[in-house]
DNA sequence: CGTAACCCTGATAACAGGGTTACGGTGCGTTATT
């Protein structure tokens, strides 16, 4: 059957997006592939359609739960029965149950930690797979070698052994990030399809202030005088808070969302500000995967993201409708170095490497470590992974290149806050592309007309304030 | 590592300036308590 015809039987569309085409072509022949499509491209439709036409499960590595029950919901609305979320959302009877029959299923999602159970790796080396699938694959670069190592030992595991095609999807990918994705996983001579980065309705504002105070009073003063929907990013909970209990006694219609929330709280303030009822979310770096919302106008940083991945990730989540929209890059001196600390705070130190190899030596379990508070689990997680693998002196040699990269990484991000040139060619440069073409509203180096803007806004408050959205842009767009 | 908020001191009134302290992101799975 023609790709067209599976296509249309299953999903209802009749041709393909840029992209799919080449990527399911790619699979269908056995190849590797790396494909980075902007979200609401259809990404999932690359492993979907390919699910339908090989009789074999495919399995899909997800990064965050709620990302997987998403998934699974979407593939049984359009009347897919054979799909399971393989996590800890199950009990340990269904958990069981699942893997009893996980070769029946067509869809099989699971996270890193789930997948690299015994258990788990037991029964899928008992079955045949189609194709391996890490979807948000950039979490590999972004948490595997600090945070959440099993996403490096993804790669490890099959690529032991005989394997069916793998395919990492992400929407954004620096040259670094693709080169982690490529090695870690060891892809054989992917197919690579790469969108084009730049997202030109996207305006790029910068606003460089004298000191944290002038930058708080802009804030509070944008926020109040400016439309929605719209994210303000901050780099610590603490701050998020504080931010959003001012907005909310002014009586706008905001929320804080961080990690340090339960996953309840989390999941209802993302649906209340999908669903229209919130204006503004004043929230951390852990808001925004997975979320499906097109009509995001503005995306603020309150200071610099930790890499210009993250920052190309995390802009990208306004304006998907295709409607201009702003993001705006604040910074204030000294910024860069919150971020570098954050980003490096909690890694294991050399004393630690040292005192997990003496408990080895000991025979005493090293998780000891944790008993007395010296270093988070993450921090040892991340020790133990890497004192497994290699010896003291090489891990002490890794842990300070990480530090070196992450600072690097902050470095690159920091010129972007002080470059004089067009801040879009330089941005798209990162992700190795080149410019195609300057959109009018550009970046704040070439030129945001605001003023021009503004006038319109005035000409259009003398009328009525009824077309609904363009007449938010504008009112957007003031306070420059 | 750097910042901001706090406290203390000195010398007899308000406050400058030194010292101290607290604070700073991302998620999985599991398990022991409410």
């Amino acid at each position: 059957m023609e790709l067209e015809q599976t296509l249309a039987k299953y999903f209802g569309y009749t041709t393909f997006r840029p992209g799919q085409r080449e990527v399911i072509e790619a699979i269908l022949a056995g190849k590797d592939g790396i494909a980075l499509l902007p979200t609401g491209m259809g990404k999932s439709l690359c492993y979907q359609l390919p699910g339908y036409i090989l009789q074999k499960p495919v399995l899909i590595v997800s990064p965050l739960l709620s990302l997987m029950q998403d998934q699974v919901e979407q593939l049984k609305r359009i009347g897919e029965k054979r799909v399971v979320a393989l996590n800890s959302f199950l009990s340990l009877t269904e958990k069981r149950y699942a893997l009893h029959f996980l070769e029946q299923y067509r869809f099989i999602f699971t996270s890193p930690e789930m997948l690299l159970q015994q258990q788990v790796q037991e029964k899928l080396a008992k079955m045949e797979l189609s194709l391996i699938v890490v979807d948000e694959a950039h979490c590999i670069s972004q948490w595997g070698f600090d945070f959440r190592p099993d996403y490096l030992r993804i790669g490890e595991w099959f690529s032991q052994e005989k394997r069916p095609p793998v395919l990492a999807l992400s929407a954004t990918a620096t040259q670094k990030v693709v080169n982690d994705i490529r090695t870690t996983l060891s892809l054989h001579a992917p197919f690579e399809f790469m969108y084009n980065v730049d997202r030109p309705t996207i305006s790029l504002g910068r606003v460089v202030f004298a000191d944290r105070a002038d930058k708080a009073k802009w804030i509070l003063q944008h926020i109040k005088e400016t439309a929605g929907p719209g994210i303000l990013y901050m780099s610590s909970r603490k701050r998020a808070e504080q931010y959003s209990e001012a907005f909310t006694q002014a009586g706008l219609r905001v929320a804080a969302y961080h990690a340090g929330y339960g996953a309840e709280d989390r999941q209802f303030i993302q649906q209340q500000f999908i669903d229209g009822e919130l204006d503004w979310i004043v929230a951390t770096n852990a808001f925004g995967m997975g979320i499906n919302k097109s009509d995001i106008r503005q995306v603020i940083h309150e200071t610099m993201p930790a890499n210009v991945a993250n920052y190309m990730q995390e802009i990208g989540r306004a304006g998907r409708d295709g409607e201009p929209a702003l993001a705006i890059l604040l910074y204030c001196d000294g910024d860069e170095e919150l971020a570098k600390f954050v980003v490096t705070g909690d890694l294991p130190s050399a004393s630690h490497v040292d005192r997990y190899q003496e408990l080895v030596r000991q025979q005493v379990q090293p998780s000891n470590m944790l008993k007395n508070g010296e270093l988070s689990e993450t921090a040892f997680r991340v020790l133990a992974y890497w004192s497994q693998k290699e010896s003291v002196e090489q891990v002490k040699a890794r842990l300070n290149q990480l530090v070196l990269e992450k600072y690097q990484a902050v470095d690159e991000m920091l010129k972007i806050t002080q470059t004089k040139d067009c801040i879009r060619t330089q941005l798209v440069g990162y992700f190795g592309q080149k410019l195609q073409e300057k959109p009018e509203n550009c970046c704040e180096n070439c030129g945001i007309h605001y003023d021009e803007i503004n006038t319109e806004r005035l000409k259009e408050e003398k009328k009525v304030e009824m077309i609904p959205w363009e007449s938010r842009l504008k009112q957007l767009l003031i306070g420059f």
